[in-house]
DNA sequence: CGACTTCTCTGACTAGAGTCAGAGATATGG
DNA sequence: CCATATCTCTGACTCTAGTCAGAGAAGTCG
């Protein structure tokens, strides 16, 4: 990225912080503190324990109680015990809770409308548009890529989503059993990894590299990227990551194989510079095999984000 | 403006005050209390009065000297008196303070880039773009048009730079006092008025409304736009404000006479519903003259924001 | 000169945000 | 069933931001 790039990008910070930012906590917080607004806005219509709550907003826990015992006693929210584990809570909102979350609506959507007002139609439709971009792509920039244990909830959730979806999109149904890979047990280390995206927390995108032991070839699988999720280029950044893995390991080719149905991904492996080749396994639920050469790295080169996370 | 729109605005403002306006302050803040790093922030290359300052950042006297004097016993800026008035005092960067302020700076750098680098170059190209756009529109919107006394010194100072340019664009120079409005005295009420455009309280526009008595036409007179506020809609704007203005005073017309040398003003005029009019007087500066049929209104409409501020 | 204003500073507060160290109740695994 | 872990809550703090009411020094105007 070059010096007029981040030049750009801190006068957007100054502005935005500055007009949307301290406007915002202060609509927010008309008379309420914005601890409290806050906690009632990610309130959602059902209920939410509380550790999720802390872990969500990162709070500490003491802190936390505190701000929920405030709106317990404004009659805002209503905290009960969790009816299959005693020592979690679970908070809800009150009739009074909705009210209140309606004002702080109403505010934000007046905090909106006062930034629009002064604008022309065309004018208006413009920032419009470039907010969408902007919000878009710093949400992009907000999803962090790990190396997860197949094990791990998240992990499972993204798979649990991916067989779904296969079951439904193939013609022939889905069952992990019957595929090459009935275990993604494999895909942990020393014989694989697993990596998944998450955004505040939730699991978006999830996908598994198998570095079967002595072949040049590592193989892409269980790529998966949540529909609400897709259109941020999470699917590259999978697919980006998973190559410096594999050059990481010494391996200088990459394989996948997919099937039919699934067009988008196959959009994507040809756009990331995958050539399609013949069959080099017998994958049931395949059809179309693909391969791209990578250059071998002992390091993990720094320069560009493609290599970079 | 639609709710679509207003969902959009208020997505975007979620999404950046989480994003960027929570870094930003702990980026700012992470040694320092937010206030005082603000503070150095705001101190330029060379001394500010603390008077200033206060008015600039909105902040409470005592509080201000506070924060000064920590700063002052950390060594980083050094407050004297006014060489000219012995009760104000004026604030400077010590060595030390300018070495803090690189800190500062590049960690400003630091968060602009890790936004930018889990991005591809594309994306980035993107966001950089979009932010421009936002923070160009979100500046607009900041803007505030009020009606001034055309002798408030932001007026005076708006004619002063609007007559300078006059005297170097105008092929004979220009001497106000040779204009058919020697005097803008006439420019307020009830003969008139002025309107100044600012942006954190610096002049960036202004424009006269004259309302000649016992004539249906009111004339746009001392329109003017800082050069480097230029691109941001402020002619317009102002253009709209005139003509709502006019139309609560009963008028029915709208008239400015202008010289050939102004080529945006004239295609601004143009753009917003002016017609070439044979000339209606013998200003002596005038090349060309306009007109625009206005609706006559009692009251302000609301809806939109041509008229509505 | 004297009254009034302007500007900065000090002292005395308040409130919000957040941290830290347990205590107590409830699960869970061997 | 016991040891250990998990989850929430309480009490006791700290820090920062910010407000308010003057005091005192320095200018200004008649």
């Amino acid at each position: 990225m070059d010096e007029a790039q981040v030049e750009t990008v801190r006068r957007f910070n100054r502005t935005v912080t500055a007009r949307v930012g301290v406007l915002h906590e202060r609509y927010l917080g008309r008379d309420r503190p914005v601890g409290q607004a806050r906690l009632l806005w990610e309130l959602g219509a059902q209920g939410r324990d509380v550790r999720r709550l802390r872990e969500q907003l990162g709070l500490d826990s003491g802190y936390l109680s505190r701000l929920l015992r405030a709106l317990e006693a404004d009659g805002l929210v209503s905290v009960r015990r969790h009816p299959a584990d005693g020592r979690v809570r679970t908070v809800r909102l009150t009739e009074a809770g909705f009210a209140e979350r309606a004002v702080l609506d109403a505010r934000s959507d007046e905090l909106a409308a006062s930034l629009l007002a002064p604008l022309r139609a065309a004018q208006r439709a413009r920032l419009v548009a470039a907010m969408t971009e902007v919000e878009r792509l710093l949400t992009a920039t907000t999803v962090t890529v790990d190396v997860t244990d197949p094990d791990d909830p998240d992990a499972r959730r993204c798979l649990g989503s991916y067989y779904a979806e296969l079951r439904e999109r193939f013609e022939t149904g889905f069952d992990p059993a019957r595929s090459l890979l009935p275990d993604v047990g494999d895909l942990r280390a020393p014989r694989g990894l697993f990596l998944v995206a998450r955004l505040h927390g939730e699991a978006l995108a999830c996908a598994g590299l198998k570095l079967s032991p002595g072949t040049a070839a590592a193989q892409i699988k269980r790529m998966w990227v949540a529909p609400h999720a897709r259109g941020l280029g999470l699917g590259r950044r999978l697919l980006a990551e998973l190559e410096a893995r594999a050059a990481e390991h010494g391996r200088e080719v990459l394989r996948l194989d997919t099937n039919k149905a699934l067009a988008e991904a196959i959009g994507l492996y040809r756009a990331a510079g995958f050539q399609q080749v013949p069959a080099f396994n017998d994958e049931p639920y395949a059809h179309l095999w693909f391969e791209k050469r990578i250059a071998a790295a002992a390091q993990r080169p720094e320069a560009e984000p493609e290599a970079d996370r």
